[in-house]
RNA sequence: CAGGGUGUAGCUCAGUUUGGUAGAGCGCCUGGUUUGGGUCCAGGAGGCCGCAGGUUCAAAUCCUGUCACCCUGACCA
């Protein structure tokens, strides 16, 4: 394949758009490969579809070669469709809307489990049809609260989705062996890609589902925190991530009191920070008391006698883990409404573990951390107010040993330094990533919603279990950029490069010049690289810094010093420095070498 | 959704405080010059100052409303 630079629209600047940040957004936009249209809407310029062609090609290699078959459903959805699942209200504002001429209203599909559900259920009959793994390349559209970071939050976004259906869990034609299929060909896809990446342990979100793994591009500007135990190999997203035993120095709740419990009045500040900073207390030493309602058991259907409220205990330093308390709990729970929470009692903003004392309808976490001795601040239950030498028995005591009410549990977000849950003695260790493929075992969620029940080899009628599994197309070419670049411009992987060829022509309008840049290219072509031709009518600075801005793995350049001697220029953009003269002659396998590389 | 900010030429931005003929750099066009890391000189085209009202002799500038976009957080298969 070969392009003429002049033929194609690259339209690089100087200087990158005013809302552009994060270096994939400012330098896509700077290389000519986006340009936004509208807020989380971005045009694909034809360097950008390039790579996002060779990103799906790969995707569809590896799909077919674990045995999924590639079709296309609509994007446009009827909104009856999501009315069994209940999505169209679990999904809310994020559902995009259009109404038709007679005011029929459809969805535009940000993720495709109804429909393909809906497909399978009117085309299979048998369970000697399963399993089945059906995927699909496609824009999606959600209406994120706040896109961002160009594409790597947007709007409108393209996703490849797979859909996997089967009988059982376990053994041939299982959902496991689906599931393991699928991790193996994302990670095919993203070693191909030429990415540095994690797989990591993930909550499943709002999907549903029991298992989930979530494929990480490693980059300090990615927006999800993962630890890693570097003995054991686990990995987690910080949603997800278990944390080791955490002894508490002298048993729980055990500590000396530290003084007379003190109260200060505490106006008007609303974070721990400006509390501590007053109390001249720092947030380690303080404890943060969030309350939840119990909605339903975790477990689903409607039990009835537990907590009506769980209240999670960490340190002031700690994030409470939403998850965790649930896990903790076997409640399904929500940030109390404070409304609610006021009328029940609690002193929003200033509440205490001291409040379980005298009541039944509350079931107390507390994280390891926050249930030693030692002098303690926490809030006085009463709006403004805060105390200090809170001490757990002195001020809560006989109901901390009842276990109906209190618990000891990790609820909170694990942290840089904190134990491993795998490898005792080893430390867990910080890193950011940008998500990119996540794969979810989802379990009977969808058929039971929508009736995908088949008849069993013992004539037993089965909820068919699904899996599901996402790759971003357009956030991998974003989250490659935000993992190779420098201060000059992208640094593609020779995989997903629009290019893997750039014959940079000093002097277009010699022929003799544009002779050796054709038969060259025609070479390079010959042995299946892509080449693009710069024959623009530039000098040579504009060309060498927009050869860099865009990022091509090898720089060929044509002019008068190397053709002198038979030769031209050879330059890999990962290297630094003026590159080498090499023969015409063996140009060609010079590059395939370093492409193949 | 809460808080903050910005809308002026294709792009990046001055000008708004204190109302008085709409500016610069980059890019683009013409001529010359230069030719291995964003040449230099001269000339030129290009703007409903986001939109709608209002105040005023006069509005990019003051007032009201509205729309769009960005940032932080909440949220996020």
């Amino acid at each position: 394949m070969i392009h003429r630079w002049r033929s194609t629209l690259i339209p690089t600047t100087r200087e990158a758009p005013s809302d552009a940040e994060s270096p994939s957004h400012v330098l896509l936009s700077r290389a000519g490969f986006i340009r936004k249209l509208g807020s989380g809407i971005y045009d694909y310029l034809p360097l950008a579809w390039r790579t996002l062609r060779k990103v799906s090609q790969i995707v569809r290699e590896e799909m077919d070669a674990a045995g999924a078959s590639e079709l296309l459903l609509p994007a446009m959805l009827p909104i009856e469709l999501y009315r069994d699942t209940k999505r169209d209200v679990d999904y809310g504002d994020l559902l995009f809307k259009v109404t038709d001429r007679k005011g029929a209203v459809a969805a535009l599909g940000p993720t495709h489990e109804e429909p393909i559900t809906e497909l399978v259920k009117g085309s299979i009959q048998s369970y000697k049809q399963l399993p089945l793994n059906l995927y699909q390349i496609q824009t999606k559209f959600r209406d994120e609260a706040r896109p961002r970071s160009g594409l790597l939050r947007c709007r409108e976004f393209i996703m490849k989705d797979a859909y996997s259906f089967h009988m059982h869990v376990e053994g041939a034609g299982g959902l496991n062996e689906a599931y393991d299929a699928m991790y193996r060909a994302y990670t095919n896809v993203f070693r191909r890609c030429g990415l540095d990446f994690t797989v990591v342990e993930a909550e499943s979100g709002p999907i549903g589902g029991s298992a989930s793994h979530e494929f990480m591009v490693n980059a300090p500007s990615g927006e999800d925190t993962i630890l890693k135990c570097p003995a054991s190999g686990y990995a987690a997203n910080v949603e997800k991530c278990e944390i080791g035993e955490r002894p508490v120095e002298g048993g729980a709740f055990n500590g000396a009191p530290t003084g007379d419990l003190t109260e200060v009045h505490t106006p008007n500040m609303p974070g721990i920070d400006e509390v501590g900073g007053f109390m001249k207390v720092k947030p380690d030493r303080m404890l943060k008391t969030i309350v939840f309602r119990a909605v339903e058991p975790a477990g689903g259907g409607g039990g009835s006698g537990g907590p009506r409220w769980v209240l999670a205990v960490v340190r002031g330093d700690h994030d409470v883990n939403e998850g965790k308390v649930k896990a903790a709990s076997g409640w399904k729970v929500e940030l109390a409404p404070e409304k609610d929470a006021r009328a029940a009692g609690f002193a929003i903003g200033y509440v205490s573990p001291k409040v379980i004392v005298g009541r039944t309808d509350i079931l107390l976490l507390v994280d390891p951390d926050a249930a030693g001795g030692g002098f303690w601040a926490s809030g006085a239950d009463k709006a403004d107010h805060h105390v200090k030498h809170f001490n757990w028995r002195r001020e809560v005591g006989a109901i901390l040993d009842d276990s109906r009410y209190v618990k000891l549990a990790d609820v909170r977000n694990a942290l840089e330094g904190d134990p491993s849950p795998r490898a005792p003695g080893s430390r867990l260790v910080t890193g950011r990533g940008i998500e990119v493929g996540h794969i979810f075992k989802l379990g009977t969620k969808y058929s039971d919603a929508m009736g995908l029940a088949i008849l069993d080899d013992k004539q037993q009628k089965r909820s068919v279990i699904m899996g599901c599994y996402g790759i971003g197309v357009s956030r991998t070419m974003a989250a490659s950029v935000e993992q190779n670049h420098d201060e000059n411009g992208i640094i593609w992987p020779a995989a997903i490069a629009p290019y893997h060829v750039l014959v940079t022509l000093l002097k277009p309008e010699e022929t003799a010049h544009m002779q050796a840049a054709e038969k060259l290219a025609a070479d390079l072509a010959a042995g299946g690289l892509d080449v693009l031709i710069d024959d623009r009518d530039e000098r040579p600075g504009v060309k060498f810094k927009d050869a860099d801005l865009i990022g091509i793995p090898v720089r060929l350049t044509i002019g008068d010093k190397a053709l002198a001697e038979g030769g031209v220029e050879f330059k890999a953009r990962r290297d630094t420095g003026k590159g080498e003269v090499v023969k015409l002659a063996d140009a060609p396998a010079k590059c395939a070498a370093a492409v193949a590389a």
